[in-house]
RNA sequence: UGCCCCGUGGUGUAAGCGGUAACACUUCAGAUUUUGGUUCUGAAUUUCCAGGUUCGAAUCCUGGCGGGGCAACCA
């Protein structure tokens, strides 16, 4: 039994343990499974699956999916396919295989052998539709889409039936037949389900199963011209692979009763759908359509933009597998319409990061320090952890010289209260370094800008601490100028300004809600001369400032581009604004 | 104006058969700190409403109210 694995996410964190634990806290979807277990149905067995249909990129909506169904299958000692949804030829395509494929391994699972596509099931699924038929529980239908429409009623009046709905069954077999040979234009007809069109369930009011589409299709070419609706295909494509729990989203909740009718009907295995909530993320959007939107309109650069929820984006942007799972781990399961603010994701994205991320000084916005007491040709290689959470991981030298440059937010002319950075006439650490002291300000003749500070070292706290004891509260990174690499840094922020993108005025595009300054790129960046070794796709913590990610795309040699994945946490910041609101007498 | 689902602190979730609300995050206040990071301590706040059943209801029943979903030959 390979059921303790534990952490790799699903449901509540760490989940029960097997055969007799106490119970633990569970998700509503563990709890059904759990009395599964217990009475015997599916004899002990879990097996789910994840159905992408191969007509987009995976996001992290997707991530909540694939982490339920891998993960209980996991916690249970069962198995989890990974089964492509390609019933519609007009709208998927191989690219999108491919893409999903890697997604769900990049996070971290893994299907085995298991990978299977609604398409290989084709001949039994037409196999079973003629069954339907002889038991005259299908027809051939002649209505046109409209007419079919128009049949169906409305959700407060029942439908009619289809002056078709009697054909004897030779005649429906015939026709279902000639469907298949391809003797029909597209449109022309359908395969109903023979159920009920007084139903208060819509889906119920003889649903379509098959209908003519003369396209192409990515596996099985143009072997077809008709094709299983997702209704009709879903259940049994389940059934085929032994599914036990069939988890999917809410909306597919009225689905159900046909669900289980087709099933029923077939006397085959017979799986349990459960529905539970899809996520929803506060300052972006997640659904496919809109995602495209995004793209097209040229708004993101791409699929893997880094503000994009996409797997692809936010792997990026510096999310790590590992994150992304705590995420969804930490989020929970319900049927409760939700939405999780963006915050957590950038908190998991922190948990995980400052576990495992180097640490190095890299300035952002640099201003220069000229230390006046340190001769020019004077080099200090000093000893830098790379780690204080994780000792294993050493220490770096880091080359310390008489001109630096530090982060222009760490000097403050006329500091405000409680700022424990560098001002005139007030000494500040420098990290792994040495006090030193603000003796002179240089500014532009013109602009008035500061450019230069012209500050001394402190010989005697070389290593950082001061001999005499005198505190010194803050301490700011730093870097040696002639020694740092030039590096281009990209900083995100939320995609769009209000935490609902929905929530725009009347009449106005859902685009009107972005944020202007989502992207900040930076060019003029610093970093410790270490870097020069960072391979696409490394993460690290710049000191003070976030974790950033070597950009895969657009570094090369002789150019390094970092990603800002999040922030560190900022009390100052907080402090700060709280002064802005309230300013103090 | 039909059917289905849902409603627990600020947020997200827990409380197998009804037993007296908990965990995480956030917030606030401290401590530690050569990252205003991390870590640690403490505090604050909760069962949509109204009835009913019961010794006892977040849990069961009825009725409201509120939110979501459903009328593709999409998934």
């Amino acid at each position: 039994m390979t059921s303790s694995q534990g952490s790799a996410g699903g449901g509540a964190a760490g989940g029960p343990g097997r055969g007799g634990a106490p119970p633990e806290a569970a998700n509503f979807i563990q709890a059904i499974i759990r009395e599964h277990e217990k009475s015997g149905r599916f004899g002990g067995r879990v097996h789910t699956r994840f159905p992408p249909e191969p007509n987009g990129y995976l996001h992290i909506g997707h991530a909540k999916s694939i982490c339920l169904n891998f993960g209980v299958a996991q916690e249970f000692g069962g198995l989890c396919n990974l089964r492509f949804d390609d019933t519609n030829p007009t709208k998927e395509e191989v690219e999108y295989v491919e893409s999903i494929e890697e997604s769900v391994r990049w996070l971290g699972f893994d299907w085995e052998e298991r990978l299977f596509f609604a398409s290989d099931y084709f001949d039994q699924l037409y196999a079973w539709a003629v069954q339907l038929v002889r038991q005259g529980d299908a027809y051939v239908c002649d209505l046109s889409a409209d007419e079919i429409r128009e049949h169906r009623g409305t959700l407060t009046r029942p439908g009619r039936n289809s002056p078709y709905r009697d054909r004897p069954v030779a005649e429906n077999l015939d026709l279902f037949e000639r469907m298949q040979a391809g003797e029909f234009a597209d449109g022309s007809r359908t395969l109903r389900a023979r159920i009920d069109m007084a139903s208060p369930n819509l889906n119920m009011r003889d649903p379509v199963m098959y209908r003519i589409l003369h396209a192409s299709h990515h596996r099985t070419g143009d072997r077809w011209c008709i094709y299983p609706t997702y209704d009709y295909a879903h259940g049994q494509s389940d059934s085929i692979e032994g599914i036990t729990h069939s988890i999917c989203t809410l909306e597919f909740e009225n689905h159900r009763p046909l669900y289980d009718w087709y099933l029923e009907r077939l006397g085959i295995h017979h799986p349990q759908q459960i529905e539970f909530a899809r996520l929803n993320l506060s300052h972006t959007v997640m659904s496919k359509r809109k995602l495209l939107r995004l793209v097209e309109e040229g708004r993101v650069s791409g699929w893997d933009d880094p503000r994009l929820p996409t797997l692809v984006g936010l792997r990026r942007r510096g999310y790590t597998p590992q994150s992304i799972r705590a995420f969804c781990a930490r989020i929970g399961v319900a049927k409760f319409n939700s939405t999780i603010d963006m915050s957590w994701l950038e908190d998991a994205a922190r948990d995980d990061l400052n576990a495992r991320a180097p640490r190095v000084l890299g300035v952002l916005r640099p201003l220069r320090v000229v230390l006046t007491n340190l001769p020019e040709d004077r080099v200090v290689e000093l000893d830098a952890v790379n780690n204080p959470e994780d000792p294993a991981a050493g220490t770096r030298k880091v080359p310390f010289s008489r001109v630096l440059c530090i982060e222009q937010d760490d000097f403050r002319e006329d500091p405000p209260p409680k700022f424990f950075r560098l001002a005139p006439g007030r000494e500040v650490r420098l990290r792994y370094a040495c006090i030193i002291k603000c003796e002179e300000v240089v500014k532009d003749a013109g602009s008035g800008a500061v450019v230069e500070l012209r500050c001394t070292y402190d010989p005697a706290t070389l290593g950082g601490r001061a001999p005499d004891g005198r505190k010194v509260k803050g301490t700011i990174h730093w870097v040696s100028s002639a020694h740092a690499l030039p590096a281009e840094a990209r900083l995100y922020d939320h995609l769009f300004l209000k935490p609902d993108p929905e929530d725009v005025a009347a009449g106005e595009a859902f685009a009107a809600g972005l944020n202007p300054d989502s992207l900040q790129v930076l060019r003029g960046c610093l970093v410790e001369p270490s870097l020069a070794s960072a391979a696409p796709g490394d993460h690290f913590q710049f000191e003070r400032l976030g974790y950033f990610c070597v950009d895969p795309l657009d570094s090369g040699p002789g150019r390094t581009v970092f990603n800002r994945t999040v922030t560190l946490r900022d009390s100052w910041a907080k402090v700060e604004k709280k002064q802005a609101v309230a300013p103090p007498p």
